[in-house]
DNA sequence: ATGGTAGTCGCACTA
């Protein structure tokens, strides 16, 4: 069975829902994976989704922050949330879908990290290293590594390789691409044998990119990117992936989001 | 080396 998955970091899913259904129209994705919904679920626009035939929502939201959410063609058999670094944070939401050969989906928002990549002096980057660190040791938890039949997405805020910014060398120091963090993602990867789909598709040394920042003058000329949304599969899926797309373009819409959507087709 | 933009909620905080 063939099933496409979307992750699109939305920076308000009600400001943005125009874009969201516009995605659907154009994509038709079976599922879409969205973080940083800034709403509560009551507030949650569910009545576009349904309205574009996507009848299935599991939402985690909050009051103005963070928030993630799932939505699908596909019923969901299950569905969990995990409240890493107990801080009542919505960052991580996770379905099985009900298919002949369930797939669980996890979809984060990992802590931006603030400014300063140092824990003594920054509490958000302390934040963000716990919350990787508990990711890798919930992972090394689950047995049956390679049955388990996985697919992870979601907003990472790290930049792992090299070439996932525009300037390694000058990247070094900015949080989401310190090695500090490249090694905790490293370790997360490790924990469960995670894949790196988007680098299944494209190769380590091309330049990757799924967000430029707000704050640049002219983001498609600068192309001062980063690749801070990723999807993981683990080794049961590892030949499942199809096809890869970075919607940069994206960016290019009217009231864009800072991230631009991550779609994956898979044979499952 | 600095400051630049965006969203939510309310005039600060997170990104």
């Amino acid at each position: 069975m063939k099933i496409k998955i979307a992750t699109w970091n939305i920076n308000s899913v009600r400001l943005r829902i125009n874009l969201v259904e516009r995605l659907l129209l154009e994509e038709k994705p079976d599922v879409l994976c969205l973080q940083e919904i800034k709403c509560v679920a009551d507030a949650f626009p569910a009545k576009a989704f349904e309205k574009a035939g996507y009848m299935h929502h599991a939402v985690l939201g909050q009051k103005g922050y963070h928030g993630v959410a799932i939505v699908s063609r596909i019923p969901f058999k299950k569905v969990e949330s995990r409240d890493f670094c107990e801080k009542g944070d919505a960052r991580h939401i996770a379905v099985d879908l009900d298919i002949k050969d369930p797939i669980r989906i996890h979809n984060f928002y990992v802590p931006a990290g603030g400014d300063e990549p140092d824990v003594t002096i920054n509490d958000k980057f302390a934040h963000k290293l716990d919350f990787m660190q508990e990711m890798a040791d919930w992972y090394a938890s689950h047995k049956t590594k390679t049955k388990n039949r996985m697919v992870l997405v979601g907003d990472l805020n790290v930049a792992p390789l090299e070439h996932d910014v525009w300037s390694h060398k000058q990247l070094l120091k900015v949080v989401s691409h310190t090695p500090v963090e490249v090694d905790l993602m490293e370790k997360v990867i490790a924990s469960h044998d995670w894949i790196d789909v988007m680098r299944q598709f494209v190769p380590a040394e091309e330049k990757l990119y799924s967000w430029w920042s707000y704050r640049a003058r002219d983001w498609d000329t600068a192309d001062r990117g980063r690749r801070l949304d990723h999807v993981w599969v683990t080794p049961a899926l590892a030949k499942a992936p199809q096809s890869m797309t970075i919607r940069r373009d994206i960016r290019g819409w009217e009231k864009p989001s800072d991230h631009v959507p991550v779609i994956v087709e898979m044979d499952v």
